[in-house]
DNA sequence: AATACCACCGGTGATCGA
DNA sequence: TCGATCACCGGTGGTATT
C-alpha cells in the first residue's frame, strides 16, 4: 500500500487506514492530554518512528522502488508531514468538551526535531542502499541493474573493498566499533586523562563509513543487500545495525564520518567542527589510523556563513606541522537522497585499502 | 525613577510612563504588524535594548545602588519580562478590528533570544563594576567602601595589575584587541592558511578579561569607574567599550574569556569547547602568549551532562605533550550577578604579571 | 513507571554593509 | 532601506538506566 497518501487512490482509504493504525496504538500522532510528560506541555506527540515507518513503508526514497527517485528530501518530508496532519485530523476530532487536534502542537520545535531526525534517517537509508549496490559490484563484478545509482568511475571489483555505511544512535560511543586491540589503545588514553579528571569523547557522528574487514564478520552480511523500505522492521534494522559490527574495525578502516543537518545557525555550526577535530585526533594520533574524512551534509545553507565556517583548519593538522588540512573535508548541499548517496558513492574508489 | 515596576508606587505610574515611552518611539515592545520583516511572521518585536535600558535605568543588578544586590539573574529577568508584558498591555489594546497584543508573540524563541542576551549583559555589567572596584583598590590601596564586592584575599595594590573586563559584540574578531605587532603574527598565520583556502577564526567569546597595559592607554580610563546603571547611555558604553581599546593588548595580557549561557542542550555545549580550543591554540601557539583561562558560566545545568562535557581535554595541551589541561578551565553555575562577579574577582590575584 | 540524557532545529533583535 | 549574518535558547521523540 503506498503511504505517501496523495499517491493513494482516495481519501477514504487514508481515513480507514489511519483510524485502524490509531486503534492499534501505532498511530503517527499520540494523544498525551491524559498522560502528560512531567514538566512538559506537550498535548500531542509526533510518533516519529511510526510516522516514518508508515510514510516510507513501500520504498526507500531515492532508491529502487521509488516511483520517482529524484525527488528532494524536502518533498518526502512535506509528504510525511501532510500524512501526519491528515491522520491527526481523522483521529482527534472535537469530542464533547474536548477540543479537536490543533496543528500548532506539532509545529515549531516538535516538527524541527522530527524533521531533523527524518532527514538523517532518509540519508542513512539511501547511503546503505548505495553501499549495497557497491558491495554487490565488488562481489560479482556486475553493477546491479535495478540500482538507482550509477557505477562510480574507476571502480574495480574486489571483495577487499566492500563498505558499510551505518547510522549511529544518539549518545553512542563510536569507539565501540573498534577491535579490542584498537579499543585498548583508546582506553589507555582515556584512563590517562581520567587520572586528571579529564576525557576526550565524541558526540558521535550521525553516519559513518567503514571498510568491511576481510574475511567478513557475520554482522556485515546485511550490508550486501539494500533496504527495501523503511517499514518498522527495516527502520529498526537501519537504526540497530551498528550493534552487529561492534569490535570489528581497525582505526584505518574508519573511512569517513558524516554530520547531517537540515539547516543551521552560526552557533550550531561548531558542534561538527569540534567533533571533526576530536575524531581526527583520536583516529590519527591515538590510534595511528589513516586520516579519515569528515563530511558535513546540509540541506539549506542560508542563515549562516556555512562555507566560510567550514574552511576552519584542523587543529591536529596544524600542530603536526607539515600540510594543513581542514577539519571538515567536504561540505555538501544535500537536497536529494539519490544525488547525495551517489556523491558519496563516487568517493569510494578514492580510498586506499 | 525605579523601573522595576513592582517597586514603583502604583500601576498608574507605569501606565503613563509606558504610554509616553511608546509615543516617543522607545517602547520595549514594537508593533511590526504594519511593517513586517520580510520572511518573518513577527507581529510584535521585543525591543531588547529599550527593555534593558528601562528596567535597569537606576542601578546595575548586584552592584552599588541595587536595593537588594543578592537577587538572582532569574529574578531580574522575570521582572523585566513582567514590565514588558505590562507595557504591551498598556500600549496595544484591542482597537476596532485590530486585535490586542497577545503574549504568545513574545514567548518562545523571541524571549529566549532576549533572555540570553540580557543574561550576558547583566553579567558583563556586574563584572565591569567588580573590575572597577579592583582598579580603584589598585590605584589607591583602599577598597571602595561603596562596593558590593569584597576585596579578594591576597590582593596587593599596584597600578600594574589593573584589569578590564569587556563584553564583545556578535561577530567580533577578538584579535582586533591585539597590538599591531601581535596582530601581524596572527595575520601572517592566517595568510598561510588562506593560501590553502583555510582559516582559523574565533566566534568571539562573550566576555574577555584583559590586563590593562602600563602606562594605561586613554581608552582604558573608563574601566576605573563603575557603571552606575544600564540606562541607554551606559548600556551603549558597555557594548561599545571594546572599540576604545583595540590595538593595545599583548597576547600575554589576554587573561581569560567567559562563555555565558542561561541553559544548554548537549549539542549547544560544543561551541564553547571549540572556541576554547581555538583561542588557546591562537594565544598560546601562534602568539606565544601565556595560557589564558576559559570559563563557562551557566545558569542552569539541567538538560545535559554539562559537567561531564566540560571535562574535555584541550587538544592543544594534548599535542604539546607535557601536562594535560582542560579546554574549559572552569565551569561555574552563575545564578546571581553579585556572586558571579565576586567569583571572578577572587581569581584576579592568581594571574602573574 | 519515572528519570536523565541525547541531539534535533527554528524564530528571534541587533548590527553592518551595500 | 534592505538583505545577510550573528549567536541567543527552548520544546521536543526516543533510548538507557533506574
Amino acid at each position: 500500500m503506498p503511504l505517501l497518501f496523495p499517491d493513494a487512490p482516495d481519501a477514504g482509504a487514508q481515513s480507514s487506514h489511519c483510524a485502524a493504525c490509531h486503534l492499534a496504538g501505532t498511530g503517527c500522532v499520540l494523544d498525551l492530554r491524559d498522560a502528560p510528560v512531567r514538566g512538559r506541555q506537550t498535548s500531542f506527540r509526533i510518533a516519529q518512528d511510526n510516522l516514518i515507518g508508515c510514510a516510507f513503508d513501500s520504498f526507500v526514497p531515492g532508491c529502487e522502488g521509488d516511483p520517482d527517485p529524484d525527488r528532494t528530501f524536502a518533498f518526502y518530508r512535506s509528504q510525511a508531514k501532510a500524512n501526519m496532519l491528515a491522520a491527526a485530523g481523522v483521529n482527534f476530532p472535537a469530542n464533547g468538551a474536548r477540543a479537536a487536534f490543533v496543528s500548532t502542537d506539532v509545529q515549531g520545535p516538535a516538527w524541527g526535531k522530527v524533521a531533523g531526525d527524518m532527514y538523517e534517517i532518509l540519508e542513512a537509508a539511501a547511503l546503505w542502499n548505495a553501499a549495497a549496490s557497491w558491495n554487490q559490484f565488488m562481489a560479482t563484478g556486475a553493477w546491479p541493474a535495478s540500482s538507482t545509482f550509477e557505477q562510480p568511475a574507476r571502480s574495480i571489483a574486489t571483495p577487499m573493498r566492500r563498505i558499510a555505511i551505518v547510522q549511529l544512535p544518539r549518545g553512542y560511543d563510536s569507539t565501540r566499533l573498534l577491535t579490542p586491540a584498537a579499543r585498548a589503545t583508546y582506553e589507555a588514553f582515556q584512563q590517562s586523562l581520567e587520572a586528571h579528571e579529564m576525557q576526550l569523547r565524541l558526540s558521535s557522528p550521525d553516519i559513518v563509513g567503514l571498510r568491511i574487514p576481510d574475511p567478513m564478520p557475520a554482522g556485515y552480511a546485511q550490508f550486501m543487500q539494500p533496504l527495501a523500505d523503511l517499514s518498522p522492521f527495516n527502520l529498526h534494522r537501519l537504526q540497530r545495525a551498528h550493534a552487529d559490527i561492534e569490535g570489528t574495525i581497525e582505526g584505518r578502516n574508519f573511512l569517513f564520518a558524516i554530520a547531517v543537518k537540515t539547516s543551521t545557525r552560526s552557533d550550531r555550526l561548531y558542534q561538527p567542527l569540534f567533533e571533526a577535530n576530536v575524531l581526527k585526533f583520536i583516529i590519527g594520533f591515538v590510534l595511528r589510523g589513516s586520516v579519515l574524512r569528515f563530511h558535513v551534509h546540509m540541506e539549506d545553507f542560508e542563515g549562516a556563513n556555512v562555507r566560510g565556517a567550514y574552511t576552519a583548519a584542523s587543529l591536529y593538522s596544524l600542530m603536526l606541522g607539515g600540510d594543513f588540512a581542514r577539519a571538515v573535508d567536504h561540505l555538501y548541499k544535500a537536497e536529494r537522497p539519490r544525488d547525495t548517496a551517489q556523491a558519496i558513492l563516487n568517493t569510494l574508489p578514492e580510498y586506499a585499502i
